[in-house]
DNA sequence: TATGAATGAGCATTCATTCAT
DNA sequence: GATGAATGAATGCTCATTCAT
């Protein structure tokens, strides 16, 4: 019976072979499609939104320029796409970050989560350039930030249920952290150095002010 | 009387017979040189740096395509014409900031410090969307910014000087600050609102910190 | 039967297959480019090499503006090619004759010689119009006429060997030859007629010089 | 009386001055316009028919662009004037030499007609470059190599009628003179060297052909 | 589906010509 | 008449998009 199963699997195999064939061709679609957006994130990250040309960017890929709009109906939707494919490995991260501290107190968790961020962005640094460089186009560029400014404003409604941080402050204070992981961003990508370096000097800084350093 | 007369007509001569000639030209000059920024700075901001033509540009000046270039050498320099010519106009006020704080204490130098910063931003609020859109270009976006920080930087090592600001925490510091004006910015340019209503909150929360609120 | 059949796909595969591919792909591009070529050179030869537009000739040759980028990197790359195209047909032709006359004594030789040449133009004739309004052209124009020069001297150099001709006239009697070529072309294309009609006269004249009429 | 003429010369000199002032504005206008000429061969001599600007020609000839338009037309009337200008400097050298042979036998008057050219040639270097490059221009360009053409015919015909050169050889000898004064102009402007070197050497060839070396 | 040549609207730039001073 | 800034049609070139194979 157990031997029955060998030429069974084989049928399976065979069987499966234009089960396969459609998952063979979906898989090559998620690779191709990876590719795309891994060169186009490259080039336009060298070269800016607007000097990285589809040319360009099917070389790099290892596609012909006309099977790029098989993959996404215009440059524009290309462009999208990368957005989108970088925001839903990123959101992730930074939605991890805010529920494992959601159970402890304002100042481990505001730690927590600028570690977090400063670690993803680090791990994302060429999608990072992008993603700053282009914050202000409307559709494609709004959401990583704005993905950022949301859990912000959560860690910090949590100081203010808590009783640390002063309601009428919350707002200004998400973009004050917001802000300064942008010039952190910034900084690091165009001098070099590692993000994460600053995360606990700037909680610092956020909590006790530039006083801190004294005693 | 004669005598009266004739310094007179030097006068006249000296002060307002050239400004029909050459003057008048100058001033010709000045006047389509300034609507050529002034439709550059308008158009730039609406579309873009690279999506705001120069037929455009030309039309909103009210002047042909040609005329462009009797102004400026190419498209590049007129660009570029902009940085500097809104850079000359916002230095001195980042500048004189600084120096009417010099003989201060840190605490209200630096509370002036960011209200002229943010009330030189808010007098200029066209230009400062199309700068920080821009910041990461090479040779024309990086001058004002780099102003500001530099302006910052001095403030800062007042307060290194001074001893209320930590040395090690001086260059992060710099960074929270910039970072905060750029954020500040960014959310009135996008949302609306005076930029400068925020300049006491933000100096109280580098000051002391998130729990400057708590009593 | 079957073994028959087999060579003979092969013989398919290998002669008639490829060609649908990129035997074919190769075959419409050479006949683009000669019909860009032939546009240009057409236009070139009505309305001056100046005033000769890429878009004109994209049309001419029936093609989009674009497709001649495609061809040519440039305007200039494009002309280029027109120059070096003719030169590599009329090239062969007078190097040929200038070969086949070779072992002649100088007297054939040089009739044979100037045949072969207003021959070579006259079945050029729109092409030798354009390259005589633009010899003075440095990088383009400069060939086909230090072809034609090139053969003459090497003629000369046989009459010379051959006692025939003085060795001191030898540089001067290229200029003539070369020079009458290029008036009798200025002639024919301007007012009509074949220009090899004049050859044997003009050898006779350049043999005999003005006095080979009388007696 | 003769003392009277004094006074009335001056009445006269006085009488003059409006007189004086027409000629001055036409001596002026002839100057500037010769200066215009000037530049005008100057530039396209260098530059070419073609890339020669009026802005440029204006600047070399020390006055406005719109200066330009006060004495011709248009860019095309510059042209022509320049044209007409050096034909009716050369134009006389030509008829000058033709006549001071006319009672010459036909050798001796060929050899001063060969010399008179070639020196008017040399005498007019810059202009001889643009008139060759631009001979196949319709309007202005074809007037001074008729010029010239006209005048070897008329020495042909003197050798016709003297029974020295064959009547059927009259039309195509004259494509040989006119070539060979072209190829030498060509080739002394290109290579350097005075043009009347050639004259004599030129005449032996065009008199006893190519042989006419061996004794 | 993949390919890459063809397409043509759009752009920056030039330059002969005009015209107010 | 002289000036030179203003004009805008024309040109070479680019590049996102299409489509025949």
């Amino acid at each position: 019976m157990n031997l029955d199963s060998s030429p069974r699997r084989t049928r399976r195999t065979k069987q499966a072979r234009p089960a396969s064939h459609a998952e063979l061709r979906v898989q090559i679609r998620r690779t191709v499609r990876l590719a795309v957006l891994d060169a186009a994130e490259e080039l336009i990250s060298k070269h800016g939104l607007r000097d990285a040309g589809l040319a360009q960017i099917a070389k790099r890929a290892g596609v012909a320029v006309g099977t790029l709009y098989n993959y996404f109906t215009d440059r524009d939707a290309l462009i999208r796409g990368l957005f989108e494919s970088r925001r839903a490995t990123l959101r992730p991260l930074l939605l991890a970050a805010n529920a494992a501290g959601a159970n402890l107190a304002f100042e481990p968790r505001l730690r927590a989560y600028v570690r977090a961020v400063l670690a993803a962005f680090e791990s994302h640094r060429s999608f990072l350039k992008v993603a700053i460089e282009n914050e202000h186009l409307k559709p494609p560029g709004s959401t990583t930030p704005q993905d950022m400014l949301a859990g912000v404003r959560d860690v910090i409604a949590a100081g203010v249920a808590e009783g640390v941080v002063a309601a009428d402050k919350a707002e200004l204070l998400a973009l004050v952290i917001t802000g300064t992981f942008r010039a952190i961003a910034i900084d690091r990508l165009h001098q070099g150095g590692d993000l994460t370096n600053d995360a606990d000097a700037m909680v610092e800084i956020l909590l006790d002010g530039v006083r801190s350093a004294t005693p």
